[in-house]
Order: structure tokens, then C-alpha cells, then sequence
DNA sequence: TAATGTGAAGTTTTTCACAGCG
DNA sequence: CGCTGTGAAAAACTTCACATTA
């Protein structure tokens, strides 16, 4: 399979940093929650430590979108986040289809920060036909038969894919050919897909895993010598809680 | 409340970088599926195609890892599961806990790829008075208040917050008190540990935002030059995840 | 010969530090 | 003065290209 790839070395100048948009919809949660309590304005120190970044990539951030801070005071909140939410396409609304409707498919549909910002399930989709019908958060699933028709009724180009891994690419390839161009993706599988159609996977498995390595290097900091891994996890009482600053704690080898 | 530090710790763990860490899952899954087809060895090329990244990085990535492939040859199949399971710490057991059992915790417990390597579901734990009892997935759930004693009795060190957003920061309170050291953090809210902790989160609003902007940026391009995208739609092409590639972006400033 | 392993080059992202503005 | 906005430096990551070796 060779991955005939045409990467043109684009000096992009006008685009914004991959980087910076996956931190935006952070941002912009955390001016949500200020917004709501009627903060008017907020400082890039304030909003950084609430997002959970450091101040000067928040700022470096933003300076790809423009100016929309003032000097000496900060960020005016509202303004803000329609700049964000215009940003990031959240003016408009997204209708969204969701395939598989198991456990984990019936908790997304379920997921209330789904609809809050510009994302509506149009439909819920699945391969069973016992499901068909039946009332998923308040919506009807349907059967996957119609699942092309569903998605050009729609005009749906968001699909998310909840499906067990086996079905996956055959419900990618689906949901591709109808017009879909981006795709969330919840099996654990590698999709392929053609150029121009996005593809973001969440995957429980690959987490814990990443989680895995750390906790183990953890432990075999902290017991050098014999195997005794479980004794890190039965240790470690209320975790060592270091003076606040934004300083990387650089740990000595 | 104000715990302490949020950041990720960019501290590099035994010379791996952290982008090659998030990547060994990905070939773990392409090599245990190699596994069990019996495919004694593999080429980087093959291998990297099958996890959808390509092999330049994978070379480079198990270069961290040692010297384990064979010149002319590829990888002994058999071998590098074993050697990256090791790497991410998965030969060893990891109790885990689940905290929060409603649409997506009863989905989470039963998910299969869970158990599968190296994690297994000691406890499922739930604020409501109602649940305690009730089993999801074959196993009981039990009530909060007994969190501290569930996390020091199975001796967990990696936790799964899947609760209301409003309740994470005080689970994680908790969870980081009793001596968990790993939270994975389905509640979308930015979570506020302690050194010497990890946090990994799981956001499907913050995926499903980068979508759009993407999305929202080939609208905008398909408007400006033409149907660019069903062309793109007609024909098959490689498996590019996460962030999509290079994009001329002519937006109007 | 075929494919690994890796210095070096190239690109992206983060961080620094301070000029400049309200 | 306080805080933004941003060049410049540093760090992290990716890709190239080829010497090396089974």
C-alpha cells in the first residue's frame, strides 16, 4: 500500500497552527463559564490558568486569530467568544449523525454539551433491526439501510462513529460516498479515507495505555531496586502538592 | 480547591519522546491483529501502513525502543508485541476503577478492549444511592463513600472519571487523595491535580469543534473554486488521522 | 539485496522576554 | 503601570536520505 501522498511543503501564512485550533475550543469553554457569571472582562494569566495552558501560548494563540485583546486590561469576554465560535464555525449549525447505537452510541446521543454549541443529532443509525424505532434520547433510531438518504435529507457532514470495530470502514466507506467529509471515530480501528475528508478518532484503549506507560515509569522510579510494582499505587498518599507557578518541574535523571 | 499544578508533564520518560509514546498503542493494535493471522514478521513499511502512520516515524519511533528488527528482514511480529507491552507497561496488571455510571460509564465498563490488555475493571462506583448494587457490565457498583476504601483495597492507581462535569473536580479530589495517579477524564472540564499526576482526557464536544472548523474551511474553499470536494469524495486514498494536511486556506481576512 | 537504523535537515510548536500601547 | 502582542530562541517532532548490515 504505498501511500501515495502529494505534501507540498506549504509555507502557509495565512492558516492557523493545527496546535492552536485543538486549544480553541478549550478557550472557549472557559469563557462560556466566565461569560455565564457575567465576568466582563478577563486577563490571558486568568483565562490560561482556567483552560489549563500557560499565559503565553494562550496570548501567541491568539494572535493568530488577530487583536482582540487591550493592552492593560485583557480580554473582553463576550467578544471573545464570538470570535472564537465564529473561528472556529460554531455560528452555524452542524447537523450530526451518529452509527451504532450501543452502549456507547446511546451515550453520546445522550451528551448534552452535543447540542449546546452548534452540534444537533439529526439521526441516530443502526445495523439492528430491533433498534429501529426505538426512542434513543428522545430521538428514533433507523435502521442503516437508510443511512444514505438519512445523511443527503440531512445535509449531515459531520458522522460519528460508534460502531463495533469490525463495521467500521464499511460504515465510513458509507457514510464517505454520501457526502459526509468529516468523521469521529469511537471503533478502534484505523479508518481510511480519501482525501479531504477528516478524520479524529477517540480511543478509551490507546489512553489508558498512554496512562499505563507513565504509571509504570512512576513506579519503577519510586521502587528502584526489587519488582514490587503495586507498592506505588498503595504509597503515595495525598500526592506531593508543590507551591503554584507556572514553572516545568524538570526532574533530575 | 485551588489543588495545584494542571500541566502536562513534558518531562521526557526514559529518553521516549511523548509523541512516540501515544504512537506504541497504535502499533501494538496493528501487531496483535498481525498476531493472530499468524504473520511471523513484518516490514516497516507494511506495519506503518496498517497503523496509518508512515514508516519513517515508525522506524524512528522503535528506534527509541532499541534495535529489535532485522535488516532485509522487517520485525519478528511476536517479538515487538512483546517488547512494546512491555515498553507501555502492559504486562503487568492494572486495576481500574470507574467513577460515574451513567450512559458512558455503563458503556465504558462494557467495553470490551478494556480487559483486553493488561486493564481490568476492579470497581464501578456511582454517587446514587439507587445504583449500589445493580450491576453494569457483571459488576456491582458501589457507592461513593466507600471510594477511598474500593481504591486502597484493589490497590488502583489509574481512575476514570465519567461523571456530571460538575462533580470531576471533587472526585478527582478524592481519587488523587485515596492514591490514584492516572485519571482519565471523560467530564469536560478542565481538571486541577497535583505533580506527579497524569491526567488524559476524553472530550467528544472539543473533537467535534476541531471537525467543524475544518469542515467550515472546505466550505468555504468549495465555494471559492467549485465542486473541489466531490473529486476529493469520488477517490480512494490513504488513511490520514488527526489533523489534516496541508490546506492552501485563502480565507478572507 | 532489501530493509533497518539514524544523523542531519526541515517543520511545527512552545517558550522567552520585552517593546509598545492603553 | 499592567498586560497584550510578537519577534526571536529553544525545544519537540517529522521527514529525508543513505550508510549499514543480516
Amino acid at each position: 500500500m504505498a501511500t501515495g501522498r502529494t505534501h507540498r511543503p506549504a509555507t502557509r501564512s495565512r492558516g492557523i497552527p493545527e496546535a492552536t485550533v485543538a486549544r480553541l475550543p478549550l478557550y472557549l469553554r472557559a469563557l462560556t463559564a466566565l461569560s455565564e457569571r457575567s465576568v466582563p472582562t478577563v486577563s490571558s494569566e486568568e483565562l490560561a490558568a482556567a483552560a489549563g495552558v500557560n499565559s503565553a501560548k494562550l496570548r501567541k494563540d491568539f494572535s493568530y486569530l488577530g487583536s482582540y485583546g487591550t493592552r492593560g486590561v485583557g480580554y473582553d469576554v463576550e467578544y471573545l467568544v464570538y470570535q472564537i465560535s465564529r473561528e472556529l464555525g460554531l455560528t452555524q449549525d452542524w447537523p450530526v449523525v451518529i452509527v451504532g447505537i450501543g452502549n456507547l452510541g446511546a451515550a453520546l446521543a445522550n451528551y448534552g454539551g452535543f447540542a449546546s454549541r452548534g452540534f444537533r443529532v439529526a439521526a441516530l443509525i443502526d445495523a439492528d433491526p430491533a433498534m429501529a424505532g426505538k426512542p434513543v434520547a428522545g430521538i428514533p433510531v433507523q435502521h442503516s439501510d437508510d443511512l444514505e438518504r438519512i445523511i443527503q435529507d440531512n445535509g449531515v457532514s459531520i458522522g460519528v462513529i460508534a460502531t463495533p470495530a469490525g463495521a467500521a470502514q464499511a460504515v465510513c466507506d458509507r457514510l464517505v460516498a454520501a457526502g459526509v467529509t468529516s468523521i469521529l471515530n469511537f471503533a478502534p480501528t484505523v479508518l481510511s479515507v480519501p482525501d479531504g475528508v477528516d478524520v479524529r478518532k477517540v480511543d478509551l484503549s490507546i489512553e489508558l495505555q498512554i496512562l499505563a506507560f507513565h504509571e509504570q515509569r512512576k513506579a519503577g522510579e519510586e521502587a528502584a531496586s526489587d519488582g514490587g510494582v503495586q507498592a506505588a499505587a498503595a504509597r503515595r498518599g495525598s500526592a506531593d502538592q508543590g507551591p503554584d507557578g507556572d514553572v516545568p518541574a524538570v526532574m533530575p535523571a
